[in-house]
DNA sequence: ATGGATGCAAAAGTTTTGCAAAGAA
DNA sequence: TTCTTTGCAAAACTTTTGCATCCAT
């Protein structure tokens, strides 16, 4: 999916809030670059657009975007804190602890547990994204379980 | 679940490792503190005991004891790597985004995905602890969605 | 005595922040 | 012109690491 630069410009700006080249940019290239993505990778890559682009600036834009609800901020395993476009489609990942692999898995997987949430605890579960740790097949094959810690 | 220092040090000693007051200290920290515990948190404790410990030394230790399979670490929500003794009673949580609050959900309530995780992706999914995030009953009152990340 | 563990301190890595200058509205 | 945003640099914060010393075995 991709930003209506045109809609967000004008909706930031009817907020009281500033369309800058920077801001710009760097949606640009949470967009272009896809997926989850560091802090570090989007400045690298507005960096080589405009090197004199300041990191400090790629950590405050990120934030403000997230408080705009553009991009959304997960935590990955390693405690990295990774970017993407808000309003992608819902989707999970089970992600391999052995060997870092991840999958894909159907929203509907998550349904039952959706509904237990909000049926027995009237929680609202957030779907747009969630990483499950586990082992997949292949490195099952190689070892029953890996050591290490638990999600 | 409390931890049996006997039996753990003498497999710490079997296998080449050495069992320290540091170590006694720092894993008997973790056991009474309970639940999860950040590093630093781990450090205060001992620190009230023993001033003379070294914050270094708790981080190697508590990494130590996670390779040992003694301890397990996980990622919050907002990066920080807490910790808590190994084999303890799966159990999972739905925490707000809102307010902070976090409600124990059983088990069970993730059998369905544990399942057709093993079923179609042949994936064994980590199930010590798992935590979910969104926005609970009272906050949902209050405001219908906060804004911000995602999980 | 042997070599694994600790204490100390410095460094690494990510993220935040204060302040003056720049620039979007 | 106004006031948000940026650039810069320093700091905050968590975690890691090198090395000499200490101590469990």
């Amino acid at each position: 999916m991709s930003h209506d630069i045109e809609t967000i410009a004008a909706r930031l700006r009817r907020d009281g809030y500033r369309v800058t080249p920077q801001r710009q940019l760097i949606l640009d290239a949470v967009c272009r670059l896809g997926g989850h993505v560091t802090a570090e990778a989007v400045y690298a890559a507005v960096r080589e657009i405009v090197p004199a682009l300041n990191q400090g600036t790629v950590y405050r834009t990120l934030n403000f975007f997230c408080e705009q609800g553009l991009v959304t901020a997960t935590q990955q395993a390693d405690g990295l804190t990774v970017y993407e476009l808000a309003g992608q489609q819902p989707h999970h990942h089970l992600v391999c602890r052995s060997c870092g692999a991840a999958y894909e898995i159907p929203h509907d997987m998550l349904a039952s547990l959706v509904e237990q949430a909000e049926a027995q605890y009237g929680f609202a579960l957030e779907m747009n994204h969630i990483s499950f740790f586990g082992c997949c097949q292949d490195c099952r094959r190689r070892r029953p379980y890996p050591a290490g810690s638990a999600g």
